[in-house]
RNA sequence: GGUCGGUUGGCCGAGUGGCUAGGCAGUGGUCUGCAAAACCAUCUACGGCGGUUCAAAUCCGCCACCGACCUCCA
């Protein structure tokens, strides 16, 4: 198992060394959210599997900035000729101002991330403050050769383009099979390839988002502000480019073309692709109308829920599976994955509270805790592996549980394996894999009426009194509180 | 049609040649006034067929099924 840091690369698809170009600096960019409708599910996994990625390279001491854009102009609804801005077309449905779609739905976004403890980044760029960076580079592509204006417009050359590079590296596409295998779209008299891309469009009175440029009033095309910002804020070349498995193509292939040809440089050292989330065996995504919005699960109100699902058994279950595998949520799935996290936190819990006893080494058990410590480390290093990492974790509760169980102390184990299974254990858990404790309501308040309550039923059962005992017991359940008589005598709480 | 990926025990889900993943559920036990929690034990699989190998879930071939991408999507 690996002792450094390795990831898998989409753009060699092999497991390599991570050597970031710069030491200690890391520049780590993340493609987000076009702000036109609120972010499901799915793209809260996306946003999740590089957050975990940022947490453990901050972990390991790296330097990271981390960019993560905001995407509020340029994608296209329909085909390339027609296509109306989504946010424009947006705007016009909700008759709102743009700039209102954009920040309304921005703040939303923002608002989850916060709900699923996702850190923010370094800097959040919106393509629409870089309209006149992504103007300064399409004239550099043009300077360059690759790509021309046809009324308007301006579109990459791809086959140009592919006569000196490798349009397709990414993807694995051949240029060839794309141009017989790719559909037809209607209007594309302007281009002179159907495989050529938009890189600044055209746009007459009628469009409400547009900018002027030297080719006249438009907007920019799908992928450039990507290129741009990147660029811009992480250099000409960078270490780290994530984002979903459905933006390989063409989004990322589109944006190393754009890149190599505005300056001449490969982008991106390593490229990273996260899977997609299923809700029944189908990808869930704005398009398919299949999407279950994070907000939903949180207040269990979706017809597909049982019941409702905290911001952490979700993050929870999404970490339990590698990032770059698909995940299926089901009722199931969440409900298991709640009783696991808990068990995860509960175990916290009990290790901060354990007192350590001085006393003769066990040497398996001290093996065995170390080992697994070590293991924690190993499996975040083999391509970020959380769903392993998590697997050690549990290896620790269960150490930890014994030492509860046999006495209420730690003891056989050496005072530096003790500080060792508590700093990895609660580090693991809340910096690196950010599961946070989550309550609800005002903790102290509740914690007060709950030591009267349990000092009540304490005195009850002292005197053998079940009936007013139970009833306190049952009814806190009905409270959603979960009463435990533990076996060390005390009596705690949890809320359920 | 093209490209890529997947098929693991009751369920979810790791795992790329030999060593118990893990979680949830189940079963038996310990503990408890009874519960709950916890602990111990148990159940232990790799789509089908063929091949390579001393050894395959893991490599190769064929077949079946599922999915993604090829058009905006995390």
């Amino acid at each position: 198992m690996p002792d450094q840091l390795h990831i898998y690369n989409s753009l060699t698809r092999k497991k390599e060394l991570f050597e970031p170009l710069n030491p200690p600096h890391v520049g780590l960019y993340v493609c987000g959210p076009t702000v036109y409708s609120d972010v499901h599910l799915g793209n809260v996994r996306s946003f999740l599997s590089f957050d975990i990625v940022y947490r453990y390279l901050c972990h390991l001491g790296y330097k990271v900035r981390y960019v993560r854009n905001i995407t509020d102009v340029g994608h296209l609804v329909d085909d390339a000729d027609e296509g109306e801005d989504k946010i424009a077309k947006k705007a016009r449905l909700e008759a709102l101002e743009p700039m209102e779609i954009v920040q309304k739905y921005t703040n939303g976004f923002h608002k989850i991330m916060r709900l699923m403890n996702i850190i923010d980044p370094s800097i959040e760029p919106q393509a629409t403050g870089h309209i006149i960076d992504q103007i300064e580079m399409v004239k550099r592509i043009i300077d360059n050769g690759f790509a021309y204006e046809v009324n308007g417009s301006v579109y990459f050359d791809v086959e140009k383009y592919s006569q000196q590079y490798h349009y397709g590296e990414l993807s694995g596409r051949v240029i060839e099979d794309m141009q017989e295998s790719g559909r037809d779209l209607d209007s594309q008299d302007e281009k002179r390839n159907k495989i050529d891309f938009a890189i600044w469009k055209n746009a007459d009175a009628s469009h409400i988002m547009r900018w002027p440029s030297p080719w006249g009033d438009g907007f920019p095309g799908w992928h450039l502000e990507c290129s741009v910002m990147s660029t811009k804020y992480l250099g000409k070349t960078f270490d780290i480019h994530g984002g979903g498995m459905d933006l390989k193509f063409p989004h990322h292939e589109c944006e190393i073309a754009q890149s190599v040809a505005a300056d001449g440089t490969a982008p991106v050292k390593y490229w990273m692709h996260g899977g997609m989330l299923n809700f029944e065996g189908k990808k869930m995504s704005k398009s398919l109308g299949n999407s279950i919005l994070p907000e939903e699960m949180i207040n269990g109100d979706s017809p597909l829920l049982d019941k409702p699902y905290s911001p952490m058994t979700i993050r929870f279950l999404m970490l339990q599976t590698h990032y770059a595998s698909e995940i299926d949520f089901s009722n199931k799935a969440l409900q298991d994955a709640e009783k696991a996290l808990r068990r995860l936190t509960n175990a916290l819990k009990t290790v901060e509270k354990l007192p350590f006893v001085e006393g003769k080494i066990d040497e398996e058990k001290e093996t065995t805790i170390k080992a697994l410590c070590h293991e924690c480390s190993e499996h975040m290093n083999d391509d970020f592996n959380t769903a392993k990492t998590i697997a050690a974790l549990f290896g620790l509760a269960t150490q930890i549980n014994t030492f509860k169980d046999a006495g209420g102390k730690v003891t056989g184990i050496s005072n530096d394996t003790f500080e060792l299974l508590k700093s990895t254990y609660a580090t693991f858990i809340l910096e690196v894999l950010g599961l946070k404790e989550e309550s609800t309501g005002d903790q102290s308040v509740l914690n007060d009426v709950m030591s009267i309550l349990i000092d009540i039923r304490n005195t009850a059962r002292a005197q053998k009194d079940w009936a007013t005992s139970d009833t306190i017991r049952n009814r806190l359940s009905e409270a959603n509180i979960i009463i435990n008589d533990n076996k060390d005598g005390q009596t705690t709480f949890e809320i359920g």
